[in-house]
RNA sequence: GGGGCUGUGUGCUAACCUGGUAUGCUUCCGCGUUCGGGACGCGGCGGUCUGAGUUCAAAUCUCGGCAGCCCCA
């Protein structure tokens, strides 16, 4: 495709979601789009992972109704002040308008609170962590895009309830630390969770923690977030039990939801290059892809026969590998494969196929670093080759983030900095309510948005002034132009 | 939320301003030759987003709808 995506980022995005056949713009319903199979096995491979991480700490699956009757719907107040513009809404079925209208799920609280208040009734019923793998709708009305921000997406929904308020923000924790497992060991995806301001957080949420990555584009974009939602919604839904002294308590909550259709996006807009996608070895739905060179003088029936054995041989240790018979040349298979993302090319002529060897080219290489292999050393090296390409890709993902965080101290340095790309640490006043004007200001004149204060938090500025309202700073705040 | 641009076979595109038989490439299908970095020849299938209006006549002009992209907030 030959588009760098740190040069032209909205060319290189639709260029790679068309080319390499991501998925289909043309489906006509506004923000809906239709994912095709080569994203869909790799996002399946991580719903897989994640779902394995999820239940490794406790949580069990559970599936949902994706309707919920406009009642629930207006129990917790925040939430629907919140949610409401941005819900589909069911209003009739078949000839006949339905009594009560039905909320496409926009996210599930109000589906599975009210049965939570039926499951707990003592100690023993808790904690509760349930997660369900599902897909949301929501009615935006700012400007869709692709796997960033659809009226429907993929992810997952976690929602745990506690007996009490320790165990709810241990969980939040957990939280953290699971989208650290997967993001970054597994995916190489780097990122900052940021507590969000006051004015900012998940509606009905006494706290929201969100994990910020950065595209090629400088621009920040959310991924999985955390809520402690405290006694919020389990006072609202009535999710009680019995304490030790016979008395009615509250569950504490929490809810945690990564999107796996958006991290999809960050993952390869994060890897890709200018050739195409480049993927981590272990969420490539094709890891090594085998191209028989054929030709005149050649014996073709046994390279492809040679080729098959090679593909056996791989298959047979776990490896996703294919022999790519078309039609094509080899030259349209290796651009072809490359856009991609296939981490291993193994090419197959007559040499090869005498030798009892391959030759072998990993994506992120180039033509001068092919490699010769013996037949018996290859799944071997495929998988060294597969653990280092993704280590690598983690790496300099790693280093391109830890280059993009700045620092100002005034506005004016703020707003050169913002034009950098990445996010900035500014002194500001504070992340309580009372401060947003201020962060309003920041937006006005830069389009940055306070993201709000890193998580752990960190020690406190002393002496330093808030850049925008020059009054005592009691927070470092992280500001970013945002997705 | 505000502004701009766009919609022609699968994809890209010409014709649009100045209304009159819709151009070329690509994909796809068939046949043959090819095959170590996007092969080629010949033949074939296939199209003006949608609705209304103006007109003898609309891809072209006008208005609405739907959809996509870009910029700003």
């Amino acid at each position: 495709m030959n588009i760098s995506k740190e040069k032209d980022f909205s060319n290189w995005f639709n260029t790679i979601i068309s080319d390499a056949q991501l998925c289909d713009l043309r489906y006509n319903v506004k923000g809906f789009v239709v994912f095709r199979p080569w994203a869909v096995k790799t996002m399946k491979l991580m719903y897989e992972e994640y779902e394995k991480v999820l239940e490794k700490n406790g949580h069990e699956p559970a599936i949902f109704p994706s309707l919920i009757p406009e009642k629930n719907f207006d129990i917790e107040g925040e939430h629907v002040k919140g949610f409401t513009p941005e819900v589909f809404w069911v209003e009739s079925a078949g000839d006949s308008k339905l009594e009560e209208r039905l909320a496409m799920r926009p996210t599930s609280e109000t589906a599975m609170y009210q049965m939570y208040s039926l499951w707990v009734r003592g100690r023993v019923d808790l904690p509760i962590k349930i997660y369900q793998s599902c897909q949301v709708w929501r009615y935006e009305t700012k400007a869709t895009k692709p796997f960033f921000r659809s009226r429907e997406f993929h992810w997952i929904e976690a929602h745990d309830a506690f007996a009490t308020k320790e165990e709810a923000e241990a969980q939040v924790e957990q939280d953290m630390q699971m989208s650290k497992q997967v993001l970054t060991e597994k995916l190489g995806i780097p990122f900052v969770f940021f507590q969000r301001p006051q004015w900012d957080k998940f509606p009905g949420a006494v706290n929201t923690f969100a994990a910020d990555t950065l595209m090629p584009d400088g621009k920040a974009l959310q991924l999985p977030s955390t809520h402690l939602l405290g006694q919020n919604f389990s006072k609202a839904f009535d999710v009680a039990f019995q304490n030790e002294k016979e008395e009615k308590e509250f569950v504490w909550q929490t809810c945690y939801g990564p999107c796996i259709s958006r991290i999809y996006g960050a993952l390869f807009c994060i890897h890709g290059d200018e050739r195409g996608l480049v993927l981590p070895f272990e969420f490539a739905p094709l890891q090594a892809v085998i191209v028989p060179i054929l030709g005149k003088g050649k014996d073709g029936a046994s390279i492809i026969k040679y080729c098959q054995s090679i593909c056996n041989i791989l298959q047979g240790a776990g490896i996703r590998a294919k022999v790519d018979e078309s039609e094509n040349t080899p030259g349209f298979k290796y651009n072809y494969w490359e856009l991609r993302g296939v981490p291993v090319r193994i090419e197959v002529g007559g040499r090869e196929a005498e030798g009892a060897k391959a030759t072998i080219l990993v994506r992120d290489g180039e033509k001068k670093d092919k490699k010769e292999v013996a037949f018996d050393e290859l799944v071997g090296h495929i998988m060294e080759e597969g653990k280092k390409l993704s280590m690598r890709l983690k790496r300099q993902a790693d280093e391109k983030f830890a280059n993009s965080l700045h620092e100002a101290k005034t506005m004016h340095e703020l707003g050169e900095k913002l034009k950098l790309g990445g996010i900035v640490r500014i002194p500001f006043v504070s992340m309580e309510n009372d401060s947003k004007k201020y962060a309003d200001e920041i937006k006005e004149k830069f389009a940055g948005d306070v993201r709000g204060i890193k998580y752990p938090a960190e020690k406190a500025p002393s002496g330093e002034k808030c850049v925008v309202s020059g009054k005592e700073a009691t927070c470092w705040a992280y500001v970013a132009k945002q997705y």
